[in-house]
DNA sequence: CTAGGATCCTGTCAGC
DNA sequence: TGCTGACAGGATCCTA
């Protein structure tokens, strides 16, 4: 699922495409997806691509930016000047670019054109003034960024105060923004911590084992371009490479990677698919 | 404060 | 083959 890493390799990949490019027209297909008036930002030029824990702000220079959420399934691509040699569009997307997921179109200047898909329509696109992304609701209750402002004693601070399971917690974008279950899932596995253990129970020593770890799979998957999982792809159309370097996340059954016997086990917690190692991770 | 469930949505897959 | 039901999941909201 799009996490952290997936739309950071997004954002790396829409700084490098559309920046410079002008936004000329806005064809709204579904429009559940969309809030905000699409007039203004049609004229604007594509200043520059942020990330905000999962979302994406594209500002333009005209005063406004487009904050997106992808959720699991929502995909941006785009197809233009700037990317040669065009490949091939992952078989993700369903039914291509212009097939009946693709709810947004932009057209740009020069030719170029900006996708956005979404299988199960639960991502979203808002047009705000670009000083008011800061008060959209999502971002306004984010906590601090893994890899950025997150620092060791303020990850500290927040795993001992509260009793809630860890995973829940690492997941909890208003506590630590990025993460979601593939990395929680890996990095408890990496720091050998049980999924289910109470925060406010982990020594300072494991804590601070738990911030390398998700601060190192993070990185990893930046490294792979991200998960393709399910639905992710990039703009350029292609597929990340982490799913092919999970540590447990969807290995139910198969030996753990420390290959001391273990078999990886799958289980709910909190409603989500939680993969773990009962050997190296005890409660 | 916490956990748990329902909600949004549709493709996929197991089971009959 | 074709149908049905379960499942996946990020974030939010509601109840207990």
């Amino acid at each position: 699922m799009p996490e952290l890493p997936e739309v950071e390799s997004i954002k790396i990949q829409l700084n490098k495409y559309i920046v410079g490019h002008t936004i000329k027209n806005v064809d709204i297909r579904y429009q559940k997806c969309f809030s905000g008036n699409p007039k203004d930002i049609i004229g604007g030029k594509v200043k520059k691509v942020r990330r905000f824990g999962k979302a994406l702000v594209i500002d333009l220079d005209n005063g406004y930016s487009l904050v997106v959420h992808i959720k699991m399934t929502g995909q941006l691509i785009y197809r233009g000047p700037n990317l040669k040699n065009a490949r091939t569009v992952s078989e993700k997307v369903k039914g291509g670019l212009e097939g009946k997921h693709t709810h947004v179109v932009f057209t740009l200047d020069k030719n170029g054109k900006l996708y956005y898909s979404d299988v199960r329509k639960f991502g979203w696109i808002k047009v705000v003034k670009t000083s008011e992304v800061e008060n959209v609701d999502f971002i306004k209750r984010l906590g601090p960024e893994f890899l950025d402002s997150l620092t060791l004693d303020k990850f500290k601070e927040i795993v001992k105060s509260t009793s809630r399971a860890i995973k829940t917690l690492l997941m909890d974008q208003s506590k630590v923004a990025g993460v979601g279950n593939i990395y929680a899932n890996d990095a408890l596995f990496l720091a050998k911590i049980h999924p289910e253990k109470k925060s406010n129970k982990i020594s300072d020593e494991k804590i601070e084992e738990l911030y390398k770890a998700v601060g190192e799979v993070l990185k990893r998957s930046i490294k792979y371009g991200g998960s393709s999982e399910v639905a992710y792809v990039r703009p350029d159309g292609t597929d990340g490479a982490y799913q092919d370097h999970t540590l447990v996340y969807g290995k139910e059954g198969e030996k753990c990677p420390n290959n001391f016997g273990g078999i990886i086990k799958k289980t709910r917690t909190a409603g989500r698919g939680t993969y773990y190692c009962p050997n190296c991770q005890k409660l």
